[in-house]
Parts: structure tokens; sequence; C-alpha cells
DNA sequence: ATTTTACCATACGGTAACGTATGTATAGGA
DNA sequence: TCCTATACATACGTTACCGTATGGTAAAAT
């Protein structure tokens, strides 16, 4: 019988974002995920000042991890901005190794913010940040300043709800997105 | 000084989607909502057996008046299925006096819905009937049914990702749905 | 070998919600 | 006028959480 490892401070956001995709912003919560990490709450206010600091700290994880990665990758790409349109689609909407990569903690962090006002700030730099690089690709595929900005919106939007679709298998969400791509780069 | 009048279930159940829409899913409360209708707690328990009761109260209450009205109200406008999709597109965007109309109340009610099984069932059943809904006015325009079904989906599920990031004045919604409605019509 | 230090357990007092039990006021019918 | 049902108020016991205070233990440092 080996004596576990302790913990820390990344091992509770981790449990804390897993609490959150589960049970919602509410299931952020000392003495749960204590219970889910079995331990106790004493090693949690060992590693957070209160309950607050460990949601401060999800959100700058997530922040700084949420972006910059698939924008990232997608630069690393060196293809035409239709292709890396297509790329960003493909990878937002399918299974990968991206740090919160996965579209339940989106939604559980967009839920999150409709109701904190803290998250509520993180969520917008982050939609401002993705709305910007998508903008910026479809302007350098040829679309009008006015009609880009219309684009980008209508994908990323379309990409919330479509995700939301998909959690019930009402929609398959790449499917969807790549056809409305190819329409929105067909309509020039 | 009047005696104040009685209230009766639908009081509370509209007090309490007040609190839904402000708070989130868990601001459903027999005891804060008690107090935001300044009664006590006794008159919550004299009109429900208990907040469950409440929930689907408000669940049933919800799907009966958020899709039906607005079918009807198209329905009866007579025109062709492009204008009544524009229509639809105005009306679910628009500030209206239909029963629970506002996007902040179905966002509240589609977060509900991921963390809690009998919510997800009514969302899940609403959000069927608009789709078969869509499905058909886009099929009457002539859609093949594949692309019928793919646009159907694409539209609503911007809708709901675009009313999300209207609440931060981060699109417009009834523009880009506007624009993307014109988009789905002409590829045709 | 002793002493820190990191990490966690336990125990405490406090708040807010749940559901129940029971008391009370008021309006309308007998 | 008395009575009864309606619509609440009040008080209670229970539960789950918060944050603090304090104690314990194993490993690392000295």
């Amino acid at each position: 019988m080996k004596t576990k490892k302790p913990l820390n401070a990344n091992d509770w956001i981790e449990a804390a974002f897993r609490s959150l995709t589960k049970k919602g912003p509410e299931g952020i919560r000392a003495e749960a995920i204590a219970r889910d990490l079995k331990v106790s709450k004493g090693s949690f206010y060992w590693h957070f000042k209160d309950v607050p600091a460990l949601k401060k700290a999800m959100l700058n994880h997530w922040k700084e991890g949420a972006t910059e990665a698939i924008i990232l990758l997608i630069e690393g790409s060196n293809s035409t901005p239709e292709e890396q349109l297509k790329l960003l689609v493909i990878t937002a909407t399918g299974e990968n190794n991206l740090p919160y990569g996965g579209a339940l903690t989106e939604t559980a962090i967009r839920d999150w913010g409709r109701y904190d006002k803290s998250a509520a700030r993180t969520v917008l730099s982050v939609d401002k940040r993705r709305l910007a690089y998508l903008e910026k690709l479809f302007t350098e595929h040829g679309a009008k300043p006015k009609q880009a900005r219309i684009n980008a919106t209508i994908l990323y939007g379309a990409l919330i709800g479509l995700e939301n679709l998909a959690h019930n298998n009402l929609a398959n969400s790449q499917d969807e997105l790549l056809s409305l791509l190819n329409m929105q780069l067909n309509a020039a």
C-alpha cells in the first residue's frame, strides 16, 4: 500500500472543473469537491484562501488555456485562410487534447458567466479574442470589413448554439458548421 | 390601506421565473422567492407540495407557452415560407409579448436543463418541435430534405448562440440571423 | 536525531435552505 | 352570528455548506 501523493492547487482546479461541468456553477463547493478527492476540507483551505479564490484560479486558468492554444495550432498550420477556418471548426468541434477543450466545459463556463460577474468578464474577453480572430480570417479570405464581422459572429454564435443542441443529439455540430462555413466562403 | 390580494400558484410560478432568469437554476428556492413576494414560506407550502412540484409546474407552463404561441402567430400570417421564416426570426429576437418570450428566460431554462434531468426532457421536446417546424418551412421553400434539416439546425443553433452573445453586446442577433437566413434562402 | 514544513483531519460556530407542525386572521356561506 | 375554508405566519428540527482554529503526521531539511 503506497502512501498517496499529496494534492496541489492544480489538482483542486481540475476537480473543480469536473464538478462544474457535471453539476453546474453551484457545483463549485469546497466540501463537495473534497469528498470527490477523498480528502477533508482542511486540504482545500490549505491550498486556497476561500472559495472565491478557487473560482478566480479556475477562470484565469481557463482564460489562458482556452483560446491561445487553438489559435497557435491554427497559425502553425501555414495554410490559406479558408483552410484555417475549416481546421478551426474541425478542431473546435472534435475531440481534442487542448486544455479545457471539451464543449461541456465551454458550455458550463458560459452558464457560469451568466450569473457571476467575474466569470462574465472572463467569458467576454475570451469571446472578443475569438471573434476578432475569426474576423481576421474572413477578412484575409477577402470579405469586406462589415461582412467579415457578421460572418465571424454567425459562425461563432452557431458554434455555441450547435454544441448546445449536439449535447442532446439534435445536431452534429461539425457537419452543420462546415456546411455553414462553405456557404459563407462562397457567398462572397 | 387595502388588504393585499392573496397569491395564487401562478403568482409563485411567475416569481420563480424571475428568480430563475436573474440567479440561474439555483435561484429557484422557496424561501428566497417568498422574500421577493413579501410573504412567508408558509404561503409556498400552501400552494405547492414542495420545491420539485414548483419546478414541474414551471416546466409544464413553459413547455406549453413557449412554442405553440409563436407558431400559431406565424401560421396566421398566411404568407410565403420565406416571409414566415423572416417573421419567425424577427419575432424570436425582438421584444414581444409572447408568454415567456424573453431570450433571458429561454437561456436560463436551457441552462437549467443541463443540470436537471426533468428540465432537460422539457427542453428536448421543445427543441424537437421547433426544429421540425423550421425544417418544414425550409422544405416548403424548396430545399431538399437533407438540406432543410441542416438549414433548420443551423438557424436554430445560431439563434441560441447569438442570443448568448447578444447578452454581452457582441451580437445583435436579429441582424446576423437575417443575414444568415438570406444566405440559406439564396443558396438553393 | 531533531526540527521544520507541507499537507491534511477534526471539531467548532455560523448561515441558509428544506419540510413539517401548528397557530392565526380574514372573507364568505349557513 | 357562527363557522369553515383559505391563505398565510411562526417556530421547529434537520441538513449542507462556509470559514476558522487547532491538532496530527510523514517527509524533508538541518
